[in-house]
DNA sequence: CAAGAGATCATCT
DNA sequence: GATGATCTCTTGA
């Protein structure tokens, strides 16, 4: 497994979308916001504190005309990284009180992203799970729920995912995932996008059970 | 179980 | 001043 570089990122955003599924998505806390929720004391070594979650539902917001992207309103101070480079994160608030992950894809000036929607715990250092375990692994089946599980917040806006260097980056997949196990169906929450709320822009890992909605 | 409302505030018009 | 790439809780059939 290897990190996905910054071309990865720099292709067509649908394709970037359900190459995305499958991946994963590791988090090295800082020891002020881990990820996971640790007990006992404060440990020097972070690197054993990394925990790795498979990518199992995404969104694309594919440029410009895309109704339903943020990006259709023009470039505005909050929505400017999408019309930056590829490969970088894309934090945004929302509702009054959660905050939405994506991943920058398409060159300079295309604006388009891709939402991360759903997660699945697959490793991490159990010995330092709290009692909360239960919530922490099974609560990232949705936007809003899996950054507050990770404790992604805006500062994580603007940063590089292809390096690892500010502790969140995503790997390549580890066994194969074949088309027929991708559902491609209507993004959520969309109802005012006009022709574009149809698009089927909503990709998710079929059966698993970590996806927001089936 | 489905439908509806409330929470809560940064961002945009 | 209105709204939202959501979530949780309540209501009621």
């Amino acid at each position: 497994m290897k990190i996905l570089p910054q071309s990865f990122y720099n292709r067509n955003t649908l394709r970037v979308a359900q190459d995305l599924l499958g991946c994963f998505l590791v988090i090295l806390p800082d020891g002020k916001s881990p990820a996971i929720p640790l007990s006992g004391r404060a440990h020097a070594n972070s690197a054993k504190r990394i925990s790795k979650f498979k990518i199992v539902e995404v969104e694309a917001y594919n440029g410009p005309n895309d109704l339903a992207s943020h990006a259709s309103q023009g470039r505005t101070e909050r929505n400017n990284v999408m019309f930056g480079e590829p490969g970088i994160i894309y934090v945004y608030f929302t509702y009054g009180m959660h905050y939405m992950l994506n991943i920058v894809t398409e060159g300079k000036e295309y604006p388009a992203a891709v939402l991360i929607r759903a997660v699945e715990l697959v490793s991490h250092n159990a010995y330092r799970i709290t009692h909360n375990v239960e919530r922490t692994v099974y609560n990232t089946n949705g936007p809003a729920k899996l950054t507050k599980i990770l404790r992604i917040d805006k500062r994580f806006n603007g940063l590089p995912i292809y390096l690892k260097k500010y502790g969140l980056w995503i790997e390549s997949r580890d066994e194969e995932l074949k088309d027929s196990q991708i559902k491609k169906t209507t993004r959520v929450g969309v109802d005012y996008a006009g022709r574009y709320k149809n698009k089927k822009w909503r990709f998710y890992i079929k059966g698993n059970e970590f996806v927001s909605k089936k």
